[in-house]
DNA sequence: GTCTATAGGAAGATAGAC
DNA sequence: GTCTATCTTCCTATAGAC
C-alpha cells in the first residue's frame, strides 16, 4: 500500500464508512468491513482513528455538511410564490427519490447518535445546521423579492423542515411516488398562504 | 422459575425486550440482555423464539399495535374547526413529551425492519396501520359534523401523518417544546383552511 | 420446561515485526 | 505507516443434564 498522510487516510477512510452505510446500514459498518472498503489492514483503521467513535463524528460531521451544501441559496421568485416553492420542493424531491440511500442514512446517523450517551449533541448539531439553513434560504426569497411573512421566518423555516422530514421518512418506508406528489402541492399551497406578496410599488 | 405456557412466556419475552428497546435502544437489545429482563434463561428464550428475529417481528406487531391503539377515534367537533384539530394534536402531543422513549422506539423499529432484508414489510404494514388510522379519523370527524373537505381525506389524513412525524422526530433531537407549539397553531391554522363548514339547514 | 455449559463466530482494539 | 497475529469481550444459538 502507498503511504500517505495521515490526514488523507482520514478523509479516505470517512468516505468508505459512508459507503459502506449507505450500503449495508450503520449497524454493519464494522471497524473490519469499512477498513476493507477503504482497502486498508485494521491496523491503519486504529492508527488514524483512536477509536470507531471518533470516525463516527467524522461521519456524521462530513454527511452534514454534504447535506446542507445540497440546499440552493440563489432562489429566486419566479412566477407566483406558490409555484417558486413548489419548484424548490420538486428539486428536493428530485434528490430523495434519486439518492433514497443517503437519506435513509441521515436518519440512521441521528438515532445512531441519538442512543450514544455523549453523542447526543451531533445530532443537535446536525438538526441545528439544517434549521439554519433552512432559515437562511426563506430569509434570502423574503429579502430578495420583497415578500411579507404572516409568522416569523424562523417558524416558517421550522414548517418547512418539518414537513420535508416527515415526507423523506415516509417515502422511504412506503415509497409511494404519486401520493408524495399529492402533498407537495398541497404543502406548496400552505406555505403560499403564510406568504402575502406586496403590490408593486 | 415456574413453569408457564410457551405462549404466555412469548407474551413476557416480548414486553421484556420493548421494555430494554426503549431503555437502551435496539442495537443493545441483545438476546441476553432481554431474557435477563424477563428473568428467565437464554436458553427458555430460545424455547420461546426460533430466533431473534423471530421476537422482533412480535415485539414490531405489538409496539405497531399499541401506538395505533392510542389514537382516539372518538373525536368530535366542539368549537370550531381550528380548535379541535388543535386540541387533536395537543393530546397527541402531550403523549410525545411525556413518553419521548416510546417514540423514538417506533423509529428505531422501523429503520432496523428497512435494512434486515427480508423485514421491510413489517415497516411498511407499520406506516400502512397509521395511515389508516389518521384516515379513520378524519373521516369520522368529517361525517360526525358534515364538513366538506377541500382535499381528499386520504390526502388529509396523510399530510396529518407526515407533519406530526416530521415534527416528532424533531422534538426528539432538538426537545424545544415552546417551538412546537407554534408549530402546531401553524398547522391547526393549515387543516382547518383545509376544510369547509357548511352553513346549519 | 428450565437449567448450566459451551460451541462458534464476529466485534473493537492492541502488540510487535518490518 | 503498514502489516499479520492475537487478546478480550460479546454475540446468537445449541447440547444435554435434570
Amino acid at each position: 500500500m502507498a503511504r500517505m498522510p495521515a490526514a488523507e487516510r482520514r478523509r479516505q477512510l470517512v468516505e468508505a464508512a459512508i459507503r459502506v452505510m449507505t450500503r449495508d446500514g450503520v449497524a454493519r459498518a464494522t471497524t473490519r468491513s469499512i477498513a476493507a472498503e477503504a482497502g486498508v489492514s485494521l491496523s491503519v483503521f486504529h492508527y488514524c482513528f483512536a477509536s470507531k467513535q471518533d470516525l463516527f463524528e467524522s461521519v456524521v460531521e462530513t454527511i452534514t455538511e454534504h447535506s446542507v451544501a445540497g440546499v440552493d441559496p440563489s432562489v429566486a421568485l419566479e412566477g407566483t410564490v406558490r409555484d417558486t416553492v413548489r419548484a424548490g420542493l420538486r428539486a428536493y424531491w428530485d434528490h430523495v427519490v434519486t439518492h433514497p440511500g443517503e437519506h435513509m442514512l441521515t436518519y440512521e446517523l441521528t438515532q445512531y447518535a441519538l442512543r450514544r450517551p455523549g453523542f447526543e449533541h451531533l445530532a443537535r448539531r446536525q438538526y441545528e445546521r439544517y434549521a439554519a439553513a433552512h432559515v437562511q434560504l426563506v430569509e434570502r426569497l423574503r429579502d430578495s423579492a420583497g415578500l411579507e411573512l404572516l409568522v416569523p421566518a424562523a417558524t416558517l423555516a421550522r414548517y418547512l423542515a418539518v414537513v420535508t422530514d416527515g415526507l423523506t421518512l415516509n417515502h422511504l418506508v412506503l415509497c409511494d411516488p404519486e401520493r408524495a406528489e399529492e402533498l407537495l402541492d398541497v404543502i406548496a399551497d400552505q406555505c403560499a398562504a403564510l406568504v402575502r406578496r406586496p403590490p408593486r410599488p
